[in-house]
RNA sequence: GCGCGAUUAGCUCAGUGGUAGAGCGCUUGCUUCACACGCAAGAAGUCGCAGGUUCGAACCCUGCAUCGCGCACCA
């Protein structure tokens, strides 16, 4: 048996079985196969992206769910692929273009400007797909797609004209929202609502018919005042009845204004009084319409001033113009007062700047199977955590047609031709119109999420559809539930009349020590590849899932992915340990031979196999593994490996006895079932381990002899199991009862400074007769050299000892004895029973208490009673003997 | 303004009616032949506050506070 290195070295077992997976196709699904299906498809990351701590906890769940289902017998597809992330990849490659050649894309042209991004994408595009790997996502990558394949594209060219043909987009002049760095429209959701300090400024509008005599407005915009049709306030409010129908002035571009009365105003707002600028706010744009007002628009695209009439502000930037707006007013003497104000302003998600309402024609959607999405969530579809429906019921409940098009060249573009003739003529359709000379295209493109919304299902040919969709699960962050999550489930119901996923499970959001959100500004965001080089990608997955509760926000701290590494570790050396003892792994248990340790181990196994399985099958990642964590560790390792060294001696030393093989069979049953149970969460090392230890030895390939992600998920020790081998509930009794002995003792040793590695003598006066292999158990366990058992044991006076379950343990100290140190410590035990026996007795002597409680309960505290009760006794007893 | 979540040991978090838990950190001892990425023992908590329900509340109810998130408004 080859030697095997003390400490887990990650990288080259991580490699190694990673190419080998590759090579054996071992993740490739199969529509033909008999199995039942399991099935999840990838949320896609962006093509410019780079694997984060997000990914890693997205993916890392989806590896196990997807890892446990091939355990489980099914045929499993982990559909991946990327997404072409419209303004994201076109900001990225226009970036590098104006670094490089200092050229814009309008420079290049579209054409060239395209290829340019194609390039990139073959160049750089690929990244984080090969990051995924080094995570170990078990994808089937045989399948990999992307969001501007030709048949994907395809199918958005379809979905398009097939919803423009039902009705359901449309084009139109509408206010949207205006990115003036990206220079395109965005959807309601990629408009972030940030509070803003800004100034309040109230303003003079001097009154037509009545000079000297002012309306006050009070605005944060005093640079759109050229773009003021009117003025308005509440019909109802007293202070304005008689200006209502009168003209003001408009002090910047001076011009005849009205002021009317409309409801949307509030009264308690400012001064009551709004200036009305259809033209730059959605509120004053449906008012303007109400009221039959004119359009006057003074931005540029970019946000620069577009008004030569005011040649002070004509091509100022919109803040730089804000302020000088504020100047004029102020010498004019038009500028009342200025005030802090705080508000809250939409940024653009992409660019980070202010957005701009903007009046311009832009293609929309008209929601398809907006109550069907509804009523699918919560019976066809669960959500996890069930309380991310009620926002998804509520974002349904108000939903507003979807601005699609986008103002640029990366993408779908829009299968729209106008005609050169008359524009108002349009050509929609897969094809271009037959005589393209006279048509135009129209030069936007598609929203990215119009493409994503189809992803569960374009992504599959007929036959993969036909095996592996509706898809099983979704995982993915609760922030994309509407720009996807939503969107996915309404493009499923129409296209394929199908809800597209059985569950979703939303993970948390990963923050950094301080609660912040990850970000690339802040800097705060470790790069996960650094952690896998420095844990080892098991150490990290597993770090992570041991602290990511089920849907809460998870506040990421190193020291946790440390704690996997070292799990990994642990499990690594004890399996080292299992292996200096040499030989095949064993076969059959044999139930006479079974010591009290290992009927123990093999109910702490079969406690943790249930919990471990209906953790997973409630999605509680993170109690699945702490409940591996603790059985392996506290349990496993720190109990069940001590003990058994009693029986299993040194490596290489004498003749292996029978009781000896058995120990070493029951260790390869718990190693064997332990490894699987952690395979989803740690897939590498287990590989390793699984074929190191000969675990796949004389199973069939699709078992577990070719890879441990097809050997079978463990199943509870069933109860013909347990009366084969003679498992009860006594029998762990005695073993914890044993354990205690060990701990009391082990006190002792502490109490009086006996290092741990020294062998010393115990005694125990035993109050049951104990079998020679439990003898020889606690001796090792207790490092007791001698250890006596004796009946009749009569300690000098003050000798250190302990009540245990299974008798009084003494610690002989040749000429250490302190008749007081001992009565002391004997005081400090007495005190702390009876203030326990007091608290139980309190509550037995409440008569509520023993007539309404359930009656286990009761009997529970009795039995506490009555065993300190007695311990009471002995311990005094102890005390008084030391005179 | 409406809604959702959180508040438990120094830190990160489990715990959903019956003796307050884990890991890290801390204290002490230990290179004992799987592991110092380790072993052993220990100290450490009025479970955010105030009421209520109950024989019994960290847990259920009501209110409040603080933090975070979402939605709406935002002149």
């Amino acid at each position: 048996m080859a030697e095997i290195p003390k400490a887990y070295e990650p990288p080259a077992v991580e490699a190694k079985w990673y190419a080998r997976w590759l090579a054996d196709g071992v993740f490739t699904a199969d529509p033909a196969s008999p199995k039942p299906a399991y099935s999840i498809v990838i949320p896609p990351p962006n093509v410019t992206g780079v694997l984060t701590l997000g990914h890693v906890l997205n993916n890392t769940i989806q590896d196990i769910l997807a890892r446990r289902a091939r355990m489980l017998g099914k045929e499993v597809l982990w559909l991946p692929g990327v997404d072409h992330a419209g303004i994201a990849t076109q900001t990225v490659v226009e970036r590098k273009i104006r670094k490089e050649e200092g050229k814009s894309r309008r420079d290049l042209g579209r054409e060239e400007f395209l290829r340019r991004v194609w390039e990139w994408k073959e160049k750089h595009g690929g990244i984080i797909i090969e990051q995924l790997k080094r995570l170990g996502c078990s994808c089937d990558w045989s399948r990999e797609r992307f969001t501007m394949d030709a048949g994907y594209s395809q199918a958005v060219d379809r979905t398009f004209v097939d919803l423009y043909r039902k009705g359901l987009i449309y084009r139109g002049k509408r206010m949207v929202n205006w990115d003036p760095v990206a220079l395109t429209a965005l959807s309601d959701e990629e408009v972030i609502p940030t509070p803003q300090k800004s100034a309040l400024y109230y303003v003079r509008y001097e009154l037509v018919d009545e000079p000297g005599k002012f309306i006050e407005v009070a605005t944060t915009r005093p640079e759109t005042i050229m773009a003021d049709v009117g003025l308005a306030v509440h019909p109802d409010d007293e202070r304005y009845r008689t200006s209502l129908g009168k003209k003001v002035w408009r002090p910047v571009d001076r011009a005849e204004i009205p002021v009317l009365g409309d409801d949307a105003i509030d009264p308690e707002f400012g001064t009551g009084v709004l200036k009305v600028t259809p033209a730059h706010d959605k509120v004053d744009f449906e008012i303007g319409q109400r009221h039959g007002l004119p359009v006057i628009d003074v931005l540029h695209p970019n946000g620069k001033i577009n008004c030569p009439n005011v040649p002070e502000l004509d091509g100022l930037d919109r803040f730089a113009a804000r302020k000088k707006a504020a100047e004029m007013l102020a010498e004019s003497g038009l500028l009342a007062k200025e005030e802090p104000h705080e508000s809250t302003v939409g940024f653009s998600e992409r660019a980070g700047v202010p957005i701009e309402p903007r009046l311009s024609e832009q293609w929309f959607l008209k929601y398809p199977r907006v109550e069907q999405a509804r009523a699918a969530v919560g019976s066809k579809i669960n959500f996890r955590p069930e309380r991310w429906e009620s926002v998804y019921q509520h974002w349904l409940e108000n939903i507003q047609d979807w601005c699609i098009s986008r103002q640029l060249w990366w993408g779908h573009r829009i299968p729209v031709w106008y005609s050169n003739d008359d524009p108002a003529r349009l050509h929609v359709d897969l094809e271009p119109p037959a005589d393209p000379e006279n048509w135009t295209q129209d030069p936007d493109v598609l929203d990215t999420w119009f493409s994503s919304w189809l992803w569960p299902f374009e992504t599959m040919d007929d036959t993969t559809r036909a095996k592996f969709y509706p898809t099983s699960d979704l995982v993915t962050a609760p922030d994309i539930i509407f720009f996807w999550v939503a969107r996915m489930i309404m493009a499923g119901l129409e296209y394929t009349g199908q809800a597209p996923f059985e569950n979703v499970f939303f993970t948390g959001l990963i923050r950094d020590g301080q609660g912040r959100k990850m970000s690339k500004s802040l800097g705060n965001s470790p790069d996960p590849l650094d952690l896998i080089a420095k844990y080892g990608a098991d150490g990290l997955r597993f770090g992570l899932m041991r602290i990511a509760p089920s849907g809460q926000d998870i506040r990421f701290d190193e020291k946790q992915i440390e704690e996997g590494r070292n799990f990994a570790n642990k499990l690594w050396n004890a399996t080292r340990f299992r292996q200096m003892h040499g030989g095949e792994p064993e076969g059959e248990i044999n139930p006479a031979l079974l010591t009290s340790d290992d009927k123990w181990i093999l109910l702490r196994l079969d406690d943790a196999i249930r919990a471990v399985t209906q953790a997973l099958e409630e999605y509680n990642f993170s109690e699945a593994a702490q409940a591996l964590y603790r059985f392996f560790w506290s349990e496993y390792c720190d109990w069940y490996l001590e003990a058994s060294k009693a029986s299993i001696g040194l490596p290489g030393e004498g003749e292996p006895d029978a009781r000896k093989t058995n120990t070493l069979a029951v260790i390869d049953f718990v190693l064997s079932h332990t490894l699987r149970l952690f395979h989803p969460f740690m897939p590498f090392i287990t590989e390793e381990l699984w074929h190191g230890l000969g675990f796949n030895a004389d199973l069939p390939d699709d078992q577990g002899a070719q890879t441990i992600q097809f050997a079978r998920w463990p199943q509870p020790l069933d109860d013909a199991f347990k009366q084969h081998y003679r498992l009860a509930p006594n029998d762990e009794k005695f073993a914890n009862a044993k354990y205690e002995v060990v701990t009391a003792a082990r006190r002792l040793r502490r109490e009086f400074n006996i290092a741990s590695n020294k062998r010393v003598r115990f005694v125990l006066s035993p109050s049951r007769a104990l079998p020679e292999e439990e003898i020889a158990s606690l001796q090792i366990l207790l490092n007791a050299e001698p250890f006596e058992l004796s009946e009749k044991y009569e300690p000098p006076k003050g000798t250190p000892t302990a009540l245990t379950p299974l008798g009084q343990i003494f610690l002989p100290l040749e000429g250490l004895i302190d008749l007081e140190a001992e009565k002391i410590r004997l005081g400090k035990e007495i005190a702390k029973i009876e203030a326990e026996l007091m608290t139980v007795r309190k509550k037995l002597a409440n008569e509520n208490f023993v007539t309404n409680a359930p009656a286990p309960v009761v009997a529970e505290h009795r039995q506490r009673e009555s065993d300190f009760a007695q311990q009471l006794v002995q311990l005094e007893s102890m005390c008084d003997s030391l005179g």
